[in-house]
RNA sequence: GGCGAUAUAGCCAAGUGGUAAGGCACGAGUCUGCAAAACUCUGAUCCCCGGUUCGAAUCCGGGUGUCGCCUCCA
């Protein structure tokens, strides 16, 4: 069954297989680790994900490399922004190092949290200054790069086709409209291969330039030329990618190397937040603790963001990811029921189940529709392990850790029963067996108001904890 | 101003020429002393106008709305 991609190169879709035929070398722009990730960030990493595991379920083997960025990028264009990473330390009264490390360690928690595959290679910035010297001395020998007093740039005129990704005009765009022309620049879009550090700045190496550091689009370029080569399979990104930094990337490697560095480029969409934007002055820039602190597990915002298409934008609101959270738990409650089943199902409807999943997960990673299939195992009424087995494998692509779904149940009803609450169920208890209703319903109101929830069922009563 | 998207039931959303997946919510039913949970059932002709076609949510043209990017951002 062929795989097919959507390609940002190309603007549509292609039957995707890896240039040496069984390992797929991807490389993915990783996180700056200066602050939190949010939710919106790891709408990118669940998409990642999702891409590797679907790959491995087609029999590839993986070389995938992500970048830690703890270096170089500035908060604005103009090359005089503030670095990221600097401001952060400062806030914190930390040095740029601890920044990264603590940040980079909080990044991978969560990643973990939402059972997303570790890429084969991590690569920090900070690793390979080596490398990206090298790459900038190599453009500057072949020259597509210049030396002005702030930096060095690439050259953008020297190459045959600038913008590649996008369809922006680089000669009808007013340069400048919001950002001051650099007049050592010789072209607007001209952009920074490296720069000179100014006295004050805290992150900078030696190089033949004096003490300086790289700019945001090298390390990209040189980490994924050492690991995977001048060309390799697929680069992944967010959609906000495209315009500038994965531009760029392909315009460095065009000059050092004449090719484009990946064949096929991926993008995300972003997740916006009730029908907007995220972003910080409206305070909805959420994090994974967030969203638990709302009773919404990391697995839930995952389920959730398989709701829709990596390529369409997802809407994001609390109402929207308890839904998710919702169906989660009912997706482990039915994968129970089914592993539980007795039934016996012919060969041939699995065979037909296992068809239209792969269909489904190779059309450019169709994850909703994939979902319409397992929710369709789900909840069929002839229950069967054959089923539970079918889910368990199918959760090879959807890493919702569905075969420690008892766990996650057991969990969220293991609870701490106060004595004051243990002593009203007892009360209740006997006021049931009495049948005395009104004062069973009065300490389940009571119950209720205190923050828990009571079940009666044939087997007795359950309390749980209100969310 | 330029560029890129998008408009499908209350909400989140699949669907790319043949008579609208799925999830959540709502309602009804089963169960229950009642309730909750669970399970079953129930809902849309697809922004508007025009065109192509035997046939369009799906293609084309024109509107309107929304969102994003053009500055670091997944």
């Amino acid at each position: 069954m062929a795989i097919q991609f959507y390609n940002t190169l190309t603007r549509e879709k292609q039957n995707f297989s890896p240039i040496d035929g069984k390992t797929v070398r991807i490389y993915s722009c990783g996180p700056t680790v200066y602050s939190y990730a949010h939710i919106g960030n790891f709408r990118a990493y669940i998409f990642m994900d999702t891409l590797r595991r679907v790959l491995k379920y087609n029999g590839y083997k993986l070389k995938h490399v992500m970048n830690i960025t703890d270096v170089g990028h500035l908060e604005s264009d103009g090359d005089d922004g503030e670095d990221k990473m600097e401001k952060a330390a400062r806030k914190e009264n930390k040095d740029p190092y601890e920044i990264a490390r603590y940040y980079t360690e909080i990044f991978f928690r969560d990643m973990q949290r939402l059972n997303i595959e570790k890429p084969e290679i991590i690569s920090k910035a900070t690793d390979h200054i080596k490398e990206m010297l090298e790459f900038v001395q190599g453009l500057l020998e072949k020259g597509y790069a210049y030396e002005t007093s702030k930096g060095i740039y690439f050259d953008i005129s020297k190459l045959d086709k600038y913008p590649v990704l996008s369809n922006r005009k680089v000669d009808e765009q007013i340069a400048g409209a919001r950002v001051d022309v650099d007049e050592e620049k010789r072209n607007p879009y001209d952009f920074a291969l490296w720069i000179k550090a100014p006295e004050n700045h805290i992150m900078k190496w030696e190089s033949p330039w004096g003490l300086s550091y790289p700019g945001w689009h090298i390390e990209c370029s040189a980490m994924g030329r050492k690991y995977l080569g001048d060309e390799f399979d697929i680069h992944t990104g967010g959609i906000d990618h495209i315009p500038t930094h994965h531009e760029n990337e392909i315009a460095q490697s065009k000059g050092l190397t004449g090719k484009i560095p990946a064949k096929f480029w991926m993008h995300v969409e972003f997740l916006q937040v009730d029908g907007g934007k995220m972003s910080k002055s409206l305070g909805n820039v959420y994090t994974l603790d967030q969203l638990q602190e709302k009773g919404i597990e990391p697995l839930a915002y995952k389920l959730f963001c398989f709701t829709a298409h990596y390529r369409t934008k997802l809407n994001f609101t609390f109402d929207t990811a308890l839904a998710a959270q919702t169906a989660l738990t009912r997706l482990r409650e039915g994968f129970i029921k089914q592993l539980n089943g007795t039934e016996k199902i012919e060969n041939e409807k699995i065979k037909e189940y296992e068809e239209k999943f792969l269909e489904t997960i190779n059309d450019d990673l169709n994850m909703p529709a994939a979902m319409g299939i397992v929710w369709e195992i789900v909840r069929n009424s002839k229950t069967s392990k054959q089923y539970a087995d079918l889910l368990i494998k199918f959760d090879e692509v959807l890493g919702l850790d569905l075969a420690n779904s008892e766990k996650y149940l057991s969990k969220s009803k293991e609870i701490e029963i106060p004595e004051e609450v243990q002593n009203l169920l007892e009360e209740r208890k006997q006021a049931r067996i009495e049948k005395n209703w009104a004062l069973s319903d009065e300490i389940r109101n009571k119950l209720n108001e205190m923050g828990y929830i009571v079940k009666d069922s044939k087997d007795g009563m359950t309390v749980e904890r209100k969310l």
